[in-house]
DNA sequence: TTGCTCCTCACGTCACGTGAGGTGGC
DNA sequence: TTGCTCCTCACGTCACGTGAGGTGGC
């Protein structure tokens, strides 16, 4: 005889709450191993627990359960490692990036950081080697390193001559919306370039630009700065913000090491 | 002139939506500094910016809104400090937390892992130090820390003589709705227990025991282990499940290290 | 009969996101 | 006039939590 456990049974058992449980079963992720077809009633088996465990650990971690489903509901073994396994070093990557944000807090509470000091620059039209999408706010830091890595790859395989670090354009879209158009690039020495089908063109024009040195976590406030000196004088223009990863993160290992570049599209050159 | 950014400006500048920014007015968290009274267009001043990075940062963090309410409107920037970090030794609580569930994921992959031996036992009633508070779920940890702190400072302080493990009773309400009462302990000897006015009686009975080595992260397994026993020979009872610590936080630093005795409450011993 | 456990709705929560439909100023 | 930016609703999302009101079995 398969034991059978209540619903508040399994709920103890598992900690998992009764309401998850129905929840739970409502969406079909972890339905109980019988219904009474008269009254309702769950009933689970003790063989579920593990499974319970699995969903209730994933749920800590905030993973979603359309995610989680995937991972349940893997065929062997194996798959289900595997994907566990990615999810694992995402979590990790996220890990990180919280790691990050408290220290860029506490650099909030310490001494003013030092203003960085703010240049003009007529960026000059050039080639590049270029990849384009529509992305999202959260995912934005692993999608460029995976982008930069193919390109990196591309410019490797097809002999092109690298004029410039990495960069990247986000749209104004992107910025207001949080999901918008980004592209990734490598500038192109323009020679090498004419016989490269996949190169494109990036735009020139007058920008006003700042180096911030360390973790991304801090760049929105070398963003304020640039931003607000830009609207300060009335210069601003609507078109893509370029970033350069002058010391990037192919570079380096340290976030304190990092150096970016960021050009804010102007209408003009205000000093001149 | 005060130069007055429109509210896409604003977004470019901080990195925070239009729509955040929008939903941050209507709830009061940042008004604009300006809004035209007939069309409604909100306007921000420069100076708002440091505002939004901080409340960017914290929801990068997941700290609800109200909170932060309270560190944005503290009064002076030494409040204000105090708050900040206050939270962000709450988040490094969080964040070991999540390294903990991230590492016993990891766990759940590899080679099982062996099963807790399960023994029977009957707890005679004892008078002890008690705490007992309604204690929600993500808050347990916590709690409990603080009131065996506060358990630990009055034994000390009374003279009394301690008879056993700091322990904690759970409710079966606590485990089905995430939220319930919780009893904190420190088990007394009798004899000096009798003129300690704030001493209670825990409740004896047969229970089911087994030890949990390592991290709190993975005390579900063997819960799930011994619910399982329980539920399957149908001994189980509606009474409070008693851990006891019998190598807790305050004797180790080492997740390793810990030892909780977990004991489930039964009719009676089915090997007698 | 009285509790007790379990059930099903319907609605609330939180922090926005997603359109739809509309308006003022260049 | 045509876009463009900005506006306000109303509703959706996600993973449950919160009652209200009701039922079957001991």
């Amino acid at each position: 005889v398969a034991s059978l456990l209540t619903i508040s049974e399994f709920s103890r058992l598992t900690h998992v709450s009764v309401k998850a449980l129905r929840h739970y079963h409502d969406v079909g992720l972890l339905p109980p191993a019988a219904v009474d077809p008269s009254t309702r009633y769950r009933f689970y088996a003790a063989a579920q627990a593990p499974t319970a465990l699995l969903i209730r650990r994933f749920r800590d971690l905030d993973m979603p359960l359309d995610q989680i489903r995937a991972v349940v509901e893997s065929a062997d073994r194996d798959a289900r490692d595997r994907i566990v396994l990615a999810h694992l070093q995402s979590m990790e990557r996220r890990l990180e990036q919280v790691q990050a944000t408290v220290a860029s807090l506490r650099g909030l509470l310490g001494p003013e950081a030092p203003r960085p000091a703010i240049a003009f620059r007529t960026l000059i039209s050039t080639p590049a080697l270029t990849v384009t999408a529509r992305v999202e706010w959260d995912e934005t830091e692993a999608w460029l390193r995976d982008n930069l890595t193919a390109l990196r790859n591309g410019l490797e395989y097809s002999g092109g001559v690298r004029a410039g670090a990495d960069g990247a354009l986000y749209s104004t879209e992107f910025f207001e919306a949080h999901v918008g158009e980004v592209t990734a690039f490598i500038p192109l020495a323009a020679a090498a370039a004419t016989d490269m089908g996949d190169a494109a063109e990036l735009a020139g024009g007058p920008v006003a630009v700042a180096r911030h040195r360390g973790s991304f976590a801090d760049l929105d406030r070398t963003y304020a700065e640039l931003g607000t000196f830009v609207a300060e004088r009335g210069i601003g223009v609507d078109a893509p913000i370029r970033e350069n990863y002058a010391v990037g993160i192919f570079d380096t290992d340290e976030d304190e090491a990092l150096v970016t570049e960021v050009c804010w599209p102007i209408l003009r050159d205000p000093e001149s």
